[in-house]
DNA sequence: AGCTGTGATGAATCAACGT
DNA sequence: AACGTTGATTCATCACAGC
């Protein structure tokens, strides 16, 4: 990074180390291992060390910003907090926060926590003063005329579109394509350049050079190096009025049955009926059905009761409203569509 | 907050303000002064005032939390980074982030920026060492029997529910209950001691009368106070066996194996399968397992077998029965309910 | 070609208890 | 405090084999 003029460079986007401190031999139920990140490079000795390291880099990344450009870095709430705050202290001036919600994150294997389904962005101005690109009615276009969210829909890096080495992911982090799309799409224009200093398999220069953007890279692996120039050079540059529009990041709301409950739309004690009344159950605070024996979700009790192998609990189940059974899938529709009324 | 002993909260939630305003009088915890700021320290000198607040309020908070206590955090970007590092300096141990995804947030009218459609929160314990409450299947079963994920999607706090004044909104920043609902049905037990630093306007207070918790709200304004206290002395708790979470199979009373050979579930000699019949060992009078060439528990000869590091040897085993195959599990779920109808 | 079942895997701070 | 034993625990997606 020393090696670029001041002022020079529109857009850097930074995927750094998160620190991420992880025990071993994490397994699964099934007995298999996971492959966590335990590489070198993201092992750091303390808070202190992490924070050193990313004010360097910071510092320096904003030195080479264009007075009207712009930051984005990436991270888990292992790192971001770190990250957000140098980047506050050093007096840029952040834009937005964005979570990226994963359609298929990997699962709490433990059930220990909830599982880690996103991650954080944070988009920043080099300063106050600074009036950074922002392709408002792109975005807006891209997501069915629809102001965008700060929370992006989008599925992990895998099949294809994931580099691999002998059957073996290659590098333990590639980001997806489609995030990068539409970060350079929504905050740089034709022919801006772009660095990423921490370039890995070059998943920012492969978009940059479809979207018709100027990149440089910095990654200090060889193997990463390689893999990324062979990758990048098979890439065809398109006409920005040919790129493809991405998916849009609404999908049909999946609502739970512990949300009727939250929602206060059935309190606590509520008796649930079947159709003929031959069987009932009463709402727990916290989502589940009990009957005398048995105590679980919607759809474990129904089939209990049944003593079935599965059951849907949406129409099997029925609350009395003045006097007449209403499926509490009715109750659902009525959630669906508060979300419909309110969004628009 | 000093007057709450050491180790006596179970749960914090706190959403602290962010837009301080420095220089008219603000005093710290400690009832220093905050040192007004001139023009060009001003941004450096707003973050360290807000950093020394908060810096404050969470060390005299991690110091009345109990040993397995735990807090919640919430905040925008404007805060989130600061609370966050603050948290981990601190030596909280932060379990997971969860963002509010929001149904209905307002837009960003100048078209500058994405819209801001999300909160975040953290949820930490009080320590690395610390094992936090976390009702992992109650949240399960509400999920609809899919592991909780960290992005949960509500609508802001509106209707009747948002509580007035003049038909002028009372409290800029009123959370919905359904938020509070999930966190503390997801990390609390009934009579738990829930304690919020920002009391605003009772939203913690209300949701914990109504699942059976204790509760303490802090907070400096007279007219959040009044109205705080007239919502929450019309809220019905709910009944006590409505706001047990789900029983966990961790917390269930542990029956060694031997127990089953001992009661004449099991009788020595009996032929152990795992489910595709690949695997088989010898009920020993002593509840041990043999094969050829090994001895020992269910768990051991499971994890030998297997070549695996571990086994739960509980749901790997299985006893013919009719020609069936019937997993032990079911024969220790036996011996339970014999164990529950004596006691009662 | 199309369907079905099996196996693999992804930025993860992933256990509790008795001796 | 350290260590060994018991035993609880997963969702979405893709690749591939088999039919």
């Amino acid at each position: 990074m020393k090696m670029i003029p001041d002022g020079s460079v529109d857009l850097i986007f930074a995927d750094p180390p998160y620190n991420l401190q992880l025990g071993d031999g994490l397994t699964r139920p099934d007995q298999s291992t996971v492959d966590g990140v335990n590489d070198a490079w993201d092992q750091f000795g303390s808070f202190a060390a992490y924070d050193a390291f990313c004010r360097a880099w910071l510092s320096e990344a904003r030195r080479l910003l264009k007075p009207d450009g712009a930051i984005w870095v990436i991270g888990t709430y292992h790192n971001i907090f770190r990250l957000g705050s140098i980047i506050q202290d050093l007096e840029y001036w952040i834009q937005n926060d964005v979570v990226w919600v994963k359609t298929n994150p990997m699962p709490n294997f433990r059930g220990t926590r909830l599982q880690n389904a996103h991650e954080t962005l944070i988009w920043a101005a080099r300063g106050k003063e600074s009036r950074p690109t922002f392709n408002y009615h792109s975005l807006k276009t891209a997501n069915d005329d629809l102001q965008m969210r700060s929370d992006w829909t989008f599925p992990l890096c895998t099949g294809q579109e994931r580099l691999k080495n002998g059957g073996k992911k290659l590098h333990p982090t590639q980001k997806p394509e489609a995030l990068l799309h539409r970060i350079l799409l929504g905050t740089t224009n034709p022919g801006d350049l772009v660095l990423d200093p921490f370039f890995g398999t070059g998943t920012t220069g492969a978009v940059a050079k479809r979207l018709g953007r100027h990149y440089i890279g910095i990654e200090r692996e060889a193997a990463y190096i390689d893999a990324a120039a062979e990758r990048i050079a098979a890439i065809e540059p398109e006409a920005a009025e040919m790129v493809t529009p991405m998916p849009s990041p609404r999908r049909e709301a999946r609502i739970p049955f512990g949300r009727l409950v939250e929602d206060g739309l059935l309190s606590p004690g509520t008796v649930l009926y079947c159709a003929k009344r031959r069987y009932r159950a009463k709402v727990k605070a916290d989502g589940s059905l009990a009957t005398p024996g048995a105590t679980g979700s919607i759809h474990k009790i129904g089939a209990h009761l049944q003593n079935a192998p599965s059951c849907n609990g949406w129409t099997f189940w029925h609350v009395e409203r003045q006097g007449r059974l209403l499926p509490i899938d009715t109750l659902r529709q009525t959630v669906r569509a508060q979300m419909a009324s309110m969004a628009s």
